[in-house]
Parts: structure tokens; C-alpha cells; sequence
DNA sequence: TCAAAAGTGTTCACCGTACACCCATGG
DNA sequence: CCATGGGTGTACGGTGAACACTTTTGA
């Protein structure tokens, strides 16, 4: 039974669920396909998973491929492996979501793969699996919001109050309130408020925060924490 | 680059994270190894995913074929693709986590793979990244109970309350209040009070509850759904 | 002067936690 | 009769949710 030799080798690839933000709505990074199968319809960004390189490097590679980003923010979600999932060949694929500035990607995506930003809410039939593959996704990325500090990723580097909350009822999808979010994020301890101000969002204008890295980082890594 | 025939393949592999509890402690199962890598050492149960089979179909057939036993709990963990992970080729490695009661699983054991109990906190040092699957798969489950009831499929059809919060103690590994334990697990609404008592555990004797199915499974699903 | 978004605190209800005593029985 | 584990209820503090008005300034 555990003679190398004899077992089935398997082709295996790696998708990734983009998703960005452009100061209003939540998007995914969608290709469309000029290959066969499935030519012409929409997909998430994927590829085959060299021998001489780990999941995570295959994402990152295929990532790059599509952004011209390097180090972009990326997990691994999990694998599916349907017999059938891929037509053409046996095919197990294990799927990353990847969170990005949608602003900062816009102008770089490689023209190669006709990709586009897509609405969350109105995004067209996907091949394969990927459709389970987003739902997955969105779901992860609702539960992280709930548990850990997110938006470093996906905001510009200077963001206004309004702007993360935006993000997080597009997430969340659901309306939230101003004060009751504000005091919620003050009370993180992750930003810093700069002295400036968005002059474009109001007359008034609203002042620019920016995150605090390092206590960021220390709370996004709080309860991941276990020795045996 | 999306052609399929010149794809490299790869060996895909399935882990087993086996938990168990035996009325007083939280366990894992492991195998001693009796071929070549690492021959003599403690390891997961494992096995190659064949060409015809999904990954969740792999791992019940690894589960099924040291246990015996048929439709375990098991939910897949995540990956694991170091390119030097098992030194004899390259191997992917999809993680899962089964959860069993120790008690039944006992006399069942296929005698093939010296497989042996082990207090979660007495574990021996395991082969490759295994250790990391664990440590991992622990995180996960502590996760799980935390926000969804566990146990129905660790604990014998009856049980007592004290059993089910010894097993939450062992699992979260800290002492939970008697009173408080008992009325969340009610809040809860998913247990039975059966009209039997336990007459070994004390000389009063402690009742003993079933879990209404129905209603754990409801429970468990909450939070899970997502619609595009 | 007015329209449009920014900014700011308090109250209340509920949930989670801490905590101690009586009960039933077998030996 | 006593030792052992089983069973039960309340009081308090903290957190999360609801909620409205004033400020600024460009047009």
C-alpha cells in the first residue's frame, strides 16, 4: 500500500479569489478565458502547481502573473476534488483568497488574461466549481471580519473612518452604525489619526487614519496561538 | 502555459487527524510506521489519494480501513505542500480531522498498523510536518467548540453531563464552572434528558442525556450559509 | 443660507461570570 | 452516619446596541 512508486499522480492547481475594494464596493478579480475549455466564459485566476514549488508559491506565482504584485495578502482556503470538477483531466485544486486595493491593481493587471473587476453581488456564472469556490471565500472573508481587524489590505494606505466602515458593511453586507463602528474601531487600538483631511468626500472634510502596522499585525495574529 | 499534457504531476496524499475521547481525556489515534521512511515512528494515518476517488473519499476509505468503521465525522484542515516534506518524493498532503469515541473505536482497531491512543498532551514526536497537522487541527477544534456544540460525535449515545464537560475541558483545557456549563449547554436546547441514570460514576447516580439529531445538526450548521 | 457629510456620548438591556449550599445514596 | 459526587439559582458588571444633534464649509 505505501509503495511510492505505484501510485496515481495527480495534476494540481492552485485558484485564487481576488478580492478588492474601490473606496465603495467589494469586487472579485475575474479572467476570461481564451482557451479551451470553456473559452470566452469567466474564471477565477489559476494555474498548475509545479513540482519544484509549494501552494503557496504556485499562488503567488500565478498572482504575480495576473498583477504585476508581488507579496500580496493570501490564505490558503481548501481543497476541492470533485472526479469530474475539471472535464478535461483529473484535476484537485486548492484554492487561495488574495485581498488587494482595487484602485493599485487597476492599472497594472497584465492585459493577457482580459480581466476585470467584478461587483461581489453581480458577478456572471463561473466555470468548474468556482462559483463554490467564491461563496467559500466570502464566507472566510465575512467570518475574519468578524474576528480579526481587516482593511490594511485592501484600503489605500491613508483611508478615511467612512471609507473602512463602507468596507466592512460591504463585507458584512449589512448597514452599520457610525458611532457604535467608530468606538468599536478605536477601542482595536490599530490606527493612527494623521492631520489631514479628504476634501473630496465633503465640504466639510474628513481626516485620514492610517493603520498602526505592528499592533494591526498583533491583532490579526491574536487566536491563532496553540502549542501541544 | 493552460495546457494540460505538459503539466507535471504530483503525488496527493491524505492525513488523518484522529480525536477520540474516552470518558476522562481527549486522545488521538496514531500508527507506528512499519515501512521505510521513519519505520518504527509515530505518524498519522495516511494514505495516497487514487485516481478515482474525491479527497474526502480517500480519507474515509484510510479511516474505514484502520477503525473499521464507516461515515466518521471528518472535515478537512488544509493542505500541506513543503516541497521536502516526505524526503522519498514529493507529496501533497490534504489534512483532515475525525472525531470518534475512543470507547467503541477500541476493540476495532485493525492490528495491521499498531495503532495506539495517545493523550493529547503525552503525544510522541511524529514523522514529517505531522506535529504541525495536529497542532493545527487542536487549533481548529478548539475553534469549533467554541462557537458551535461538539460532541455528539465524540461521546457514546448516553452520557452525563459531567462527561460532556470533562470533554469540553479537555478540549478547551481549562476548568469550566459546573452551573454555568450546564446552563449554556441548555440554552443550547439540543440535549434529551433520558429517564436512565449512571450509577457507576457516584452514589446518586447521574442522568443520562441523548442529543436531539435534529436539533445538533441544525446548530451546528448555523453560520455556515452563504448566498451569492 | 442651505445642503451634505463629519463628528461626538449616553442610556439600557442582555449575557456571561462568579459564587455556595442541599440532596441522594452506598458502604 | 458519613463521604462522595449530583444537582440547582441569583446577583453583578461589562459589553454591545440603539439613538440625535451640532459643526463645517462650498456652492
Amino acid at each position: 500500500m505505501e509503495n511510492y512508486q505505484s501510485q496515481e499522480k495527480i495534476l494540481l492547481a492552485v485558484d485564487c479569489i481576488i478580492f478588492g475594494f474601490d473606496k465603495k464596493n467589494l469586487k472579485i478579480l475575474l479572467i476570461k478565458r481564451d482557451f479551451e475549455p470553456e473559452r470566452g466564459r469567466w474564471s477565477l485566476m489559476g494555474g498548475f502547481v509545479k513540482k519544484d514549488e509549494t501552494l503557496d508559491e504556485a499562488a503567488n506565482r500565478v498572482l504575480h502573473h495576473l498583477t504585476g504584485l508581488h507579496n500580496l495578502y493570501l490564505e490558503q482556503l481548501r481543497a476541492y476534488s470533485e472526479i469530474d470538477r475539471d472535464p478535461v483531466e483529473r484535476t484537485v485544486s486548492v484554492s487561495y483568497y488574495a485581498l488587494i486595493d482595487a484602485n493599485v491593481a487597476e492599472g497594472e493587471l497584465n492585459q493577457d488574461f482580459s480581466a476585470k473587476w467584478h461587483n461581489i453581488h453581480e458577478a456572471p456564472n463561473l466555470i468548474f466549481d468556482h462559483a463554490d469556490m467564491v461563496a467559500n471565500a466570502m464566507s472566510t472573508l465575512r467570518r475574519r471580519a468578524l474576528t480579526k481587524p481587516i482593511g490594511f489590505e485592501l484600503l489605500p494606505e491613508k483611508f478615511t473612518m467612512r471609507q473602512l466602515q463602507t468596507l466592512y458593511e460591504a463585507i458584512l453586507d449589512e448597514k452599520l452604525d457610525k458611532r457604535n463602528f467608530i468606538n468599536k474601531i478605536n477601542a482595536l487600538d490599530i490606527l493612527v489619526k494623521t492631520d489631514e483631511k479628504d476634501m473630496k468626500s465633503s465640504r466639510k472634510g474628513s481626516f485620514l487614519y492610517r493603520f498602526d502596522q505592528e499592533k494591526y499585525n498583533k491583532k490579526v495574529q491574536e487566536c491563532f496561538a496553540f502549542k501541544l
